[in-house]
DNA sequence: ACTTTCTCATTAGACTGTGATTGT
DNA sequence: ACAATCACAGTCTAATGAGAAAGT
C-alpha cells in the first residue's frame, strides 16, 4: 500500500471557482537555460563498470575525471555564480556553512543576504558574492556527481506554466515528482541522499489576472520539516546509480503540527515559492566526527521550482496534471480522442518516446506514467530488463549525432571556471530525460552543485552518519543489479518530436527569460505571452467538466496537444500490460 | 508427488481533481 | 474576496491468494 504503511518497508528516515481567474496564465518565462553537454549516457552496454568507461573524446576539463562519463560544459548559464545569479552558488554557501577546511570567510562573505529559515527553510540572497563558484572542494571529496533530472521534459512543461503543488493536512505527492539518476559517485561509498525544499524567493504569490503576481512577503519563519531523506538512504554509490532514484513519496503539506510521518512529508506554505534541491551526503559508516568533510553535494533544478497551493490557480497545471497523472486518469473525459490525435500532435514529452516521435506506432503505454511509477513496478523491469534493450532499433527516428550527444546533465561544479560552462545555445527544446533513455541536458545551474554544508540543517546530522536506518537493499526482483545496459545508440528522449514551435520556445527562453530569471527573484514569472501558443495542438479532448471548461480551458493549448501519454494507453490490467507495453517499445521491429 | 515459480483475479485502500462549504 | 478544508467518485497501486506450469 502507498502512503504511510510504506514507510514501513523502508527504514524510516529520520466551482466554477473564479474561472477567469483559474485560467491559464502566461507561459512563465524562462523554462530553462540551456547548456550543453554532450554524450551519451550508456555508451559501453557494460554492467557495473558502465559508468567508468572512458567518455567521448568530446570531454573536456572535468569530464577527464573518471567519473564524469560524458562531456559537458557549463558557460552562460543563467545561474552562473557570479553577478547575482538567481541561483548563484551562493544560494548553498551563503545558507550553508562550508565544511570543515573553508574559513568562516564562507558566511561573512554574505554578510546580512545570509538567511537561513528555521527548518532549514532558506533563500538565496539578492546578490551574491562573487568567486564563490571557485571555492575548492574539501579535501578528499575526489569523486564528482553527476545528477540527471527524470521527467524533465514534464517538469519542464509545467514549469512554462509556473509549475503548482497541491498541499494538503494529510500530505500530498508531488507531480510530477522528483526523480533523479546520478552518475560519478563512488561504487563502494554509501550515501545518503535526499531532498529538500527551500524557500525560493522572499515574496508571497497570488494567481491574478490569469499570472502569478507577488503579493507581500514570504513568511520565512515557516516552522516544520523541509527534508526528505531517501527511504534507502543509506546506500552505496553503486546502489544510487543502479537506477532511478525516486522521491515519488515524498509528500507535501501544509501542516506544520502533524507528527506522524514528518519524515515523509515536507511542511510548506500556501502560496509561496519553492525550490527542491537534492542533496548527497557522502557518509562513513560509524562516523561521528562531525568535523569531518561531509563531502556533500548539492544539485539544483530550476524546473523543478513550484508554488505550493491548496487548490489549483492555473487551469494549464490542473490540465497537466490531469493529463499526466495517472491517478488522475478520472478526470480525463476522452482519452480515445487523444489517442487518435495525429502524431504530430502529441507533444507530450513522452520519455519513451515512441508515442511522440514514432509516426503509426501504437501507443503501447503511458510514458510519463511509466516514468512516473517506474519505481514503484515490483520489478523494476523497466530498469533491468527492457532499458537494456538496445534502443536503437527502427522505433526511433535516426539520431542526429547532435542530438545525441545533448544529454542534460548537471554535474557538481566544482572549482568554478574552466570546463563548466554552459552553452545556452546549444539547448533545444527539453525532451530528455525520463524514464527510458536518460536525454540529458545540462542544467542551468549555477553553482549551486558546490559543495555544501548546512551547519543548521537537519541535514547536517544525515551527512555525518549512518543513523538509523539499516542498509537498505532495494527490492529489485528481476534483473540482476549491474545488468548491462547496452549503449543504446540515441536517447529517445532526445529524439522525441519536439515540435518546432517548442523548440523555438527553448530557445527563447534561453535567449531572453533565462536572463531575466537570473536577474532578480520575482523575474521568474515574466510572462511571455507569445510562447503560451507554443504548446497548442490539434488534438481535440473533452477536458474538464467543470465551468473551468468554459473558453478558457478549452483554450488552454497546452493541455491539448500534450495529453497523449502513454497513460491514456496504459492498462488497467496490470502488471502484463504494463510489461508489453515496454517491450513492445523496445523491441520494436 | 511435492515444491517452486509464475500468472491472474480480487480487493482494500491510496491517490487524484472537483465542487461545495467553511474560515478568515 | 479569497484561501483552506472536506467529501466525493473515478482510478490506480499493491497485497493477497488461487490455480497452472515448471522443476526436482
Amino acid at each position: 500500500m502507498l502512503g504511510e504503511g510504506e514507510s514501513n518497508t523502508f527504514p524510516s528516515p529520520k466551482d466554477a471557482p473564479r474561472p477567469e481567474e483559474r485560467r491559464k496564465s502566461p507561459v512563465v518565462g524562462a523554462d530553462d537555460p540551456a547548456m550543453a553537454g554532450s554524450a551519451s549516457r550508456y555508451t559501453d552496454g557494460l554492467g557495473p563498470d558502465r559508468y567508468y568507461i572512458s567518455p567521448p573524446s568530446k570531454q573536456t576539463g572535468d569530464m577527464a575525471s573518471p567519473c564524469s562519463l560524458f562531456p559537458y560544459s557549463q558557460s552562460g548559464t543563467v545561474y552562473t555564480g557570479s553577478g547575482g545569479s538567481r541561483y548563484s552558488t551562493s544560494l548553498h554557501f551563503s545558507s550553508v556553512l562550508p565544511p570543515t577546511g573553508f574559513s568562516s570567510a564562507g558566511r561573512n562573505q554574505f554578510g546580512s543576504a545570509y538567511q537561513l529559515g528555521q527548518g532549514g527553510c532558506l533563500y538565496p540572497p539578492y546578490s551574491t558574492g562573487s568567486g564563490i563558484g571557485s571555492v575548492p572542494l574539501p579535501s578528499g571529496t575526489g569523486v564528482r556527481a553527476q545528477v540527471y533530472l527524470c521527467n524533465r521534459p514534464l517538469w519542464l512543461r509545467f514549469h512554462r506554466h509556473q509549475t503548482e503543488m497541491i498541499i494538503t493536512k494529510q500530505g500530498r505527492r508531488m507531480f510530477p515528482f522528483l526523480g533523479f539518476n546520478l552518475m560519478g559517485l563512488n561504487l563502494s561509498a554509501h550515501y545518503n541522499v535526499f531532498v529538500e525544499v527551500m524557500l525560493a524567493d522572499p515574496n508571497h504569490w497570488r494567481f491574478q489576472g490569469g499570472k502569478w503576481i507577488t503579493c507581500g512577503k514570504a513568511d520565512n519563519n515557516m516552522q516544520g520539516n523541509k527534508m526528505y531523506v531517501h527511504p534507502e538512504s543509506p546506500n552505496t554509490g553503486a546502489h544510487w546509480m543502479r537506477q532511478e532514484i525516486s522521491f515519488g513519496k515524498l509528500k507535501l503539506t501544509n501542516n506544520k503540527g502533524g507528527s506522524n510521518n514528518n519524515a515523509q512529508m515536507i511542511v510548506l506554505q500556501s502560496l509561496h515559492k519553492y525550490q527542491p534541491r537534492l542533496h548527497i551526503v557522502e557518509v562513513t559508516e560509524g562516523l561521528e566526527d562531525m568535523s569531518s568533510d561531509p563531502k556533500t553535494q548539492t544539485f539544483t533544478f530550476p524546473e523543478n521550482q513550484f508554488i505550493a497551493v491548496t487548490a489549483y490557480q492555473n487551469t494549464d497545471i490542473t490540465q497537466l496534471k490531469i493529463d499526466h497523472n495517472p491517478f488522475a486518469k478520472g478526470f480525463r473525459d476522452n482519452y480515445d480522442s487523444m489517442y487518435t490525435a495525429p502524431e504530430g500532435d502529441r507533444l507530450t514529452p513522452s520519455p519513451t518516446g515512441s508515442h511522440q516521435i514514432v509516426p503509426g506506432a501504437r501507443y503501447a503505454m503511458q510514458p510519463f506514467f511509466q516514468d512516473q511509477v517506474i519505481n514503484n513496478l515490483p520489478q523494476n523491469r523497466f530498469y533491468n530488463s527492457e532499458r537494456t534493450v538496445p534502443q536503437t532499433n527502427s522505433l526511433f527516428s535516426p539520431q542526429p549525432e547532435d542530438s545525441a550527444s545533448q544529454r542534460w546533465f548537471i554535474s557538481m561544479q566544482q572549482g568554478g571556471a574552466g570546463p563548466n560552462k554552459l552553452d545556452l545555445s546549444s539547448y533545444e527544446g527539453d525532451y530528455s530525460s525520463s524514464m527510458l533513455p536518460y536525454g540529458i541536458k545540462s542544467l542551468p545551474l549555477q553553482n549551486s552543485h558546490a559543495l555544501t554544508y548546512y551547519p543548521d540543517s537537519p541535514f547536517t546530522s544525515m551527512a555525518a552518519g549512518w543513523g538509523s536506518r539499516g542498509s537498505y537493499q532495494r527490492k529489485v526482483t528481476t534483473g540482476l543489479p549491474w545488468s548491462p545496459r547496452p549503449s543504446p545508440t540515441g536517447f529517445p528522449e532526445d529524439q522525441l518530436s519536439v515540435p518546432d514551435k517548442d523548440k523555438a520556445q527553448g530557445e527563447e527562453i534561453n535567449g531572453s527569460s533565462v536572463g531575466n530569471i537570473a536577474s532578480t527573484w520575482t523575474d521568474t514569472h515574466s510572462s511571455t505571452p507569445g510562447l503560451e501558443k507554443a504548446d497548442s495542438g490539434a488534438v481535440v479532448c473533452k477536458r474538464r467538466r467543470t465551468p473551468l471548461s468554459g473558453p478558457g480551458t478549452e483554450n488552454s493549448p497546452t493541455v491539448k496537444g500534450e495529453g497523449l501519454t502513454a497513460t491514456d494507453t496504459y492498462s488497467k490490467d496490470s502488471s502484463v500490460s504494463k510489461s508489453m507495453a515496454y517491450y513492445s517499445f523496445y523491441t520494436g521491429p
